[in-house]
This record gives C-alpha cells, structure tokens and sequence, in this order.
DNA sequence: GGTATGATTGACT
DNA sequence: GTCAATCATACCA
C-alpha cells in the first residue's frame, strides 16, 4: 500500500498527494500545494549525493524528510520513488482542518490562510521538528489519508531556486484559498 | 581554515 | 519594494 502510494516517481506522487488529509498529532488539513524534487534535479538536496542532512531521501518511500530552511524554519517532505531513492515531495501548504486553536497558538496568528501556507508556516503549525526525521507517515504522530475524490490541479514553476526553475513541478489545488502563492495561470 | 548560498518568513520603507 | 534572522552545506584556499 505504501510502496504503490508513495514508490512511484517525485511528480506523480506530488499531483497525487493534492487532497489528502495530513495530520501531526492530531494538528492539519488537506494538502493544496506541494512540490516534486527528484535525484537528478538540480534544485533538489539529493543532487550531490547522500549527505548527513539528506540520509532520509534515500531510506525507504513513505517517510519523511525533515530539513532546516535559512537556518530558521523546518520543511517537511515525504520520501517517494524507488531504491536507492534520492526523490522527495515537498509539502508547501495545507488547508486547516484539525486542531486549529492548536495551530494559532504554535504560529502566533489568527489569519486561518496564513496558518499553513507555506512550507516554513506549516512546519511551526504542525509541530515539526527534526524529531520527525524518518518517521513513517503511515504512523504516529503522523495520520495520512490519500484524497478520496480527484481534485482539480493546477502547475507551475517551483519557487524560491535558480537551478531547474524551468520544471513545472510545482502543484496546487485549483484556486484554493489555501496556496502559499497564486499560480501564474491564476494571477 | 574562511566565505557564500539557500526548497523562507516577517518586519519595515 | 528591501532586508535581517540564522545555520547546515558547498565550495575554495
């Protein structure tokens, strides 16, 4: 189940990942946005090869990977693809479902579309921390559940690189409410 | 050994 | 629009 879901390439995992329920503790929603990066993909962490910060990219599909952004903010992704791995999706928002108050207090904002909006946002919101590095997303703390109706998505260029910013892997929920940033189909 | 860069965000002009 | 916060990693000497 978990080898058919998550073992299959970065990009097909990321558009199917749109709609399912994510939950950390009890704390979550319904994944809008995400971002595919694959092993040889220069935007990606796994370019240069297995390293100390990226050793869960290449463990098994189906658990997450837990890296530090500007020193400041905690990002989460989940592992995908085949051995020897190197593949990962980047969760980049979440629409707020459970444990909201829980949430609020964590990030400090009232605003229920900056809760989760963002893949630095959604990692205070959540509670994540390195902690988390190499967890199964099929067991606790994490819950996750893949979409149970097709839901309309929408490409894009990912943000925030400069190598490999002409892969369209960027995807999102069709106007949803919920996205880090607007699509440039949308604006 | 030193230094520049980044899958970001929030505050400020 | 600009910029600081803050640190692991990459790259160069």
């Amino acid at each position: 189940m978990v080898d058919d879901y998550f073992g299959r390439d970065a990009v097909t995992v990321a558009r199917a990942m749109i709609g399912a329920t994510l939950l950390v503790d009890g704390t979550g929603g319904v994944i809008v946005e995400t971002e595919a990066y694959s092993r040889d993909d220069p935007a990606s962490h796994s370019y240069s090869g297995e390293s100390r910060r990226n050793r869960s990219m290449f463990g098994p599909a189906g658990r997450a990977y837990i890296y530090r952004s500007y020193g400041i903010h905690w990002c989460l992704n989940v592992v995908c693809g085949a051995p020897p791995g190197g593949h990962a999706v980047l969760i980049r928002a979440i629409e707020p479902i459970a444990g909201i108050d829980l949430m609020r207090r964590r990030r400090g904002c009232e605003a229920i579309d900056r809760l989760c909006s963002g893949p630095g946002r959604l990692g205070q919101a959540l509670g994540i921390g390195p902690l988390h590095d190499g967890l199964e997303l099929a067991e606790a703390p994490f819950s996750f559940r893949p979409p149970v109706a097709a839901a309309p998505i929408i490409a894009g260029p990912r943000i925030g690189i400069t190598r490999g910013a002409d892969r369209p892997w960027r995807f999102g929920l069709a106007a949803s409410p919920f996205l880090s940033r607007p699509f440039p189909a949308e604006v």
